[in-house]
RNA sequence: GCUGGAGUGGCGGAACUGGCAGACGCACCAGACUCAAAAUCUGGCGGCCCUUGUGGUCAUGGGGGUUCGACUCCCCCCUCCAGCACCA
């Protein structure tokens, strides 16, 4: 090749060009009326916080990589992106900086937009939404209403999490180690407010039986969210309490262990022991010391808190047995789950065996493991696996799989068990004493209580005229041409909800929309959202692997079940990428490790950022970030920039492709050939893996390659060879592949070019070189012809000199011939 | 503790169904170009040993096993990461 003056890569110039270009037509858009296959592809919407960080650019860079092949796989692709505009930082940005929670959330939606384009992401902007938008949130009003009329909303009295920073409360999920989702220093309070909730636990069931059809989902978010379903199936039981008509229902999953039960054990809050201290000496000084209990214990506790009791003073009288065992209160037992009262088993449940220590309470062994005899006076530990019974009664000698049946069904009989299923979830309270949140479409009037705002009525519009304090109650409580209404029904005088819905709400639903942004007459158009979905391929965090992945999968069934979509889930594959770390933590502005996207853009460009996001890691897995990898890209990039922007002028006049009947040198033979294993080797990835980091390792082979070859390959194949690699660099750096493929006189968006297909032919090796080894080891290598048979294969390896030489001498046992991959050569050790 | 995942050169990583361990990149070393430097291009680059070879040997967290052959499969153990955690 002439050297001519090398043309340096000026990535702003070149990216600046395709912004402006892209901006102007919309290529991108999906189209429903088309008879090519449907490809929905969607990465999780961002919030507008005011800059994408790098997790965001990985994420969207390998969401963008998959719509582009698939696009120029032929297919319908929808690729949409919009905001998760509600939430909390936009009130304390207010509070801050004495702006507008919409203004600073439209400005911030402004500028990463504008950082969306920097980068080149081909989505479809038709399509975008906002969830702060009245056309958006009065469709959350929309199926809150609907939810209510189906008992799925219901408002409660409850204790509730409340985190004294944010001035609000907080879903169970959101709480971390007893502190809250975002402040991670501070402790959650319990408070006691009324309260609107999600019944999703009326899908609990559901969402773990559907968990079948998520085969394309990785298992680790898939055993997340068992956990956190948290499925246990035992028994309720009844203990009479002596001398009161009062029984104590306990829950337990070993009722086989019931004959060794030596106390009954409530939590602190239990709603019964009022009654049962009223007459026991004492009994004053006994509530005064469980209320101290309860204050000394910590907001979270943990299996390795101090375990605390008292005894209450009354017995209760086992149903099996008929034995009097004491009433005790105790710090680990939890009033949230099960019915607040357990049976305690010391000899079976290491729990019960620490407090049983504690407080010298018997220990009675009753399932007996199959080889050793245990006895209660020396126990160490509980033991806690299945075994046989002893000292049962008539439940004596069955093994425990069988008691757990047979007990529960006498319980049942005698009418004081019976079987039940408990669940760890719990209801999803929506509530937000908050302003920058859908207003909760209800009203209340002193005559006719909660009155639901008619669906005429909606959408409940947030007002603007707000002054936000980030104290104590909703701020919209102070706004009185909000609060103050009419009731809908008697139109009465009535006070509006001012709580707004939790913001997960929003992003429980807004991929359906994307599907029909601007429709009117419900949610979603069926005719679209029943084209589009399931969606084909969901990207994001892992971080959203419980609480947005199962509030999502609950809506999709409450939607399913209100007729408007026809599918119960809503993501045919998921895939989680990695978090972004750098210095050993996760990027965050308190550690300041961040790397702002745009100064990487003005630094080296989107196409070397993305690249580098794709290749420093498996997209699965945790990226630790390196500036001298980056410079690593860049060098890749600029190499490419200069070969082929070098070459194309001279290229862009000669057809492309081997002239027909020529043979080709051997030259134009190994290019073509590596050009096609590398079509084979990324096309492929893209249909399994999804290792691109190894995709563009074989870019740089080619490239490695091209250069070695300098000069030695006919301009037909060139042209050919470069085009075809501009097609394939194209999903992993847009700018820099629409660049070459102008240079080489093109002018159609890559995107609409199809994807190259491998020729098996051409990717074959002619002559490969095969492995020798002697039993097990590499010994010599031979070079053989491409399809040579076995037999020859065996032959021309004995016939090896090296081979020949180490063999002489022993006896040849076995040979074994892997085709085209290797020899193994089995000889006895010593000369026999 | 339970559940899920991961341990490979100085570093990020590769080896897809058991078949040449270390592709590709970073860092490093050397050479070319240059007055010089940067950039660029070329070559080298797991450890140890020797007779320096088309050499030997060790090596994929540790120990055992299956196999002609194991980073890959099986058993036991160690370490790290993540989620859940007094859930009865």
């Amino acid at each position: 090749m002439t050297t001519t003056t090398t043309p340096n890569y000026e990535h702003l110039t070149i990216e600046e060009k395709w912004q402006q270009r892209w901006k102007q037509h919309n290529d991108w858009a999906a189209d429903e009326r088309t008879d090519r296959p449907k490809y929905y592809v969607l990465e999780m919407l961002p919030y507008p916080s005011g800059r994408l960080h790098m997790g965001h650019i990985r994420n969207y860079s390998i969401g963008d990589a998959l719509a582009r092949y698939k696009r120029m796989r032929g297919m319908n692709v929808l690729h949409p992106m919009g905001w998760d505009a509600y939430g909390l930082p936009a009130e304390n940005a207010a509070i801050k900086n004495q702006v507008h929670p919409r203004k600073w959330t439209l400005d911030n939606i402004a500028y990463m937009k504008g950082q969306f384009e920097r980068f080149g992401f081909s989505y479809d902007w038709r399509k975008e939404i906002s969830t702060c938008e009245p056309e958006y949130y009065r469709w959350n009003q929309w199926l809150f209403l609907k939810m209510l009329e189906r008992g799925l909303a219901y408002r409660k009295n409850s204790r509730v999490n409340w985190c004294p920073a944010c001035q609000t409360v907080l879903a169970n999920e959101q709480v971390v180690e007893g502190c809250c989702w975002r402040h991670e220093t501070t402790p959650v309070e319990q408070k006691e407010l009324e309260q609107w909730f999600f019944r999703i636990t009326a899908y609990a069931d559901a969402l773990l039986e559907d968990m079948k059809e998520l085969q394309d989902w990785p298992e680790r978010v898939l055993a997340m969210q068992r956990n956190w379903i948290g499925k246990s199936v035992g028994a309720r039981i009844q203990f009479n309490v002596s001398g009161l008509q009062e029984a104590i229902t306990v829950f337990t999953t070993r009722v086989d262990t019931i004959y060794g039960a030596t106390a009954v054990v409530l939590a602190p809050e239990h709603p019964l022991i009022g009654k049962l201290v009223q007459g026991v000496p004492g009994g004053e000084s006994i509530l005064a010391r469980i209320k101290e209990l309860i204050a000394r214990r910590p907001v979270s506790t943990a299996g390795d808190t101090e375990k605390e009791g008292l005894f209450l003073g009354r017995f209760a009288v086992n149903p099996f047995s008929g034995d009097q065992i004491p009433i005790w209160v105790a710090n680990f037992v939890l009033m949230e789950y099960g019915t607040g009262a357990v049976m305690s088993v010391p000899a079976h449940d290491q729990r019960d065996f620490e407090f049983s220590q504690k407080y010298r309470l018997p220990v009675r062994v009753v399932v007996q493991p199959p080889k050793k005899k245990l006895d209660g006076m020396f126990l160490e530990e509980a033991f806690v696996e299945y075994g046989v019974l002893v000292n049962s009664g008539p439940f004596t000698g069955l093994t425990s799989e069988q008691a757990l049946q047979k007990m529960t069904a006498y319980a049942e009989q005698k009418g004081f068990g019976k079987p039940e299923t408990t669940y760890r979830l719990k209801d999803w309270g929506i509530s937000r004493q908050r302003y920058w949140g859908t207003p909760i479409p209800v009203v209340y009037c002193k005559q006719c209580g909660i009155v639901p705002v008619p669906y005429d009525q909606l959408p409940v519009l947030l007002p603007d005229n707000v002054q936000i304090t980030g104290l104590g109650h909703s701020p919209l409580r102070d706004v009185p041409e909000f609060l103050n209404t009419a009731c809908p029904k008697c139109q009465g005088p009535a006070e509006r909800e001012t709580d707004t819905m939790d913001t997960f709400v929003d992003s429980s639903w807004y991929f359906y929309r994307y599907t029909s942004p601007h429709f009117r007459e419900a949610p979603v158009d069926p005719a679209a959202v029943n084209y589009w979905f399931p969606i084909d391929q969901y990207i994001g965090g892992i971080e959203h692997a419980i609480l947005h992945l199962i509030y999502s999968r609950f809506f999709a069934k409450v939607l399913r079940d209100l007729g408007l979509v026809k599918t119960g889930e809503p993501v045919a594959r998921l895939f989680t990428q990695g978090m972004v770390i750098k210095d050993g933590a996760k990027m965050s502005k308190s550690k300041g490790n961040l790397v702002d996207p745009d100064d990487m853009v003005a630094k080296y460009g989107a196409d070397t950022t993305r690249m580098y996001v794709l290749f420093a890691a498996p997209p699965e897995k945790d990226l630790e970030w390196s500036d001298k990898g980056v410079e690593g890209i860049h060098r890749f990039v600029s190499r490419v920039y200069r070969y082929a922007s070098r070459c194309a002028p001279e290229l862009r006049s000669v057809p492309a492709g081997a002239p027909a009947g020529k043979e080709l040198s051997g030259e134009d033979k190994k290019i073509l050939r590596k050009l096609h294993q590398t079509i084979r080797r990324i096309t492929q990835d893209f249909e399994g893996r999804w290792h691109f980091n190894t995709d563009i390792s074989a870019l740089m082979e080619l490239v490695n390659l091209l250069y070695e070859l300098d000069g030695q390959i006919s301009k037909p194949v060139l042209r050919q060879t470069l085009e075809t690699f501009i097609k394939l660099l194209s999903p992993f750096a847009p700018f820099l592949a629409q660049e070459l493929w102008e240079e080489f006189g093109h002018t159609e968006d890559l995107l609409r070019v199809p994807w190259p297909d491998f020729d098996a032919a051409l990717a074959k090796e002619e002559e490969i070189e095969i492995p020798v080894q002697i039993n097990g080891r590499l010994r010599s290598k031979i070079l053989a012809r491409e399809g040579v048979s076995q037999d020859e294969l065996e032959e021309q390896a004995l016939a090896d000199p090296r081979i020949a030489h180490m063999i002489a001498g022993h006896r040849v046992m076995k040979v074994i011939v892997v085709p085209s991959k290797l020899v193994n050569i089995v000889i006895s050790e010593h000369g026999r």
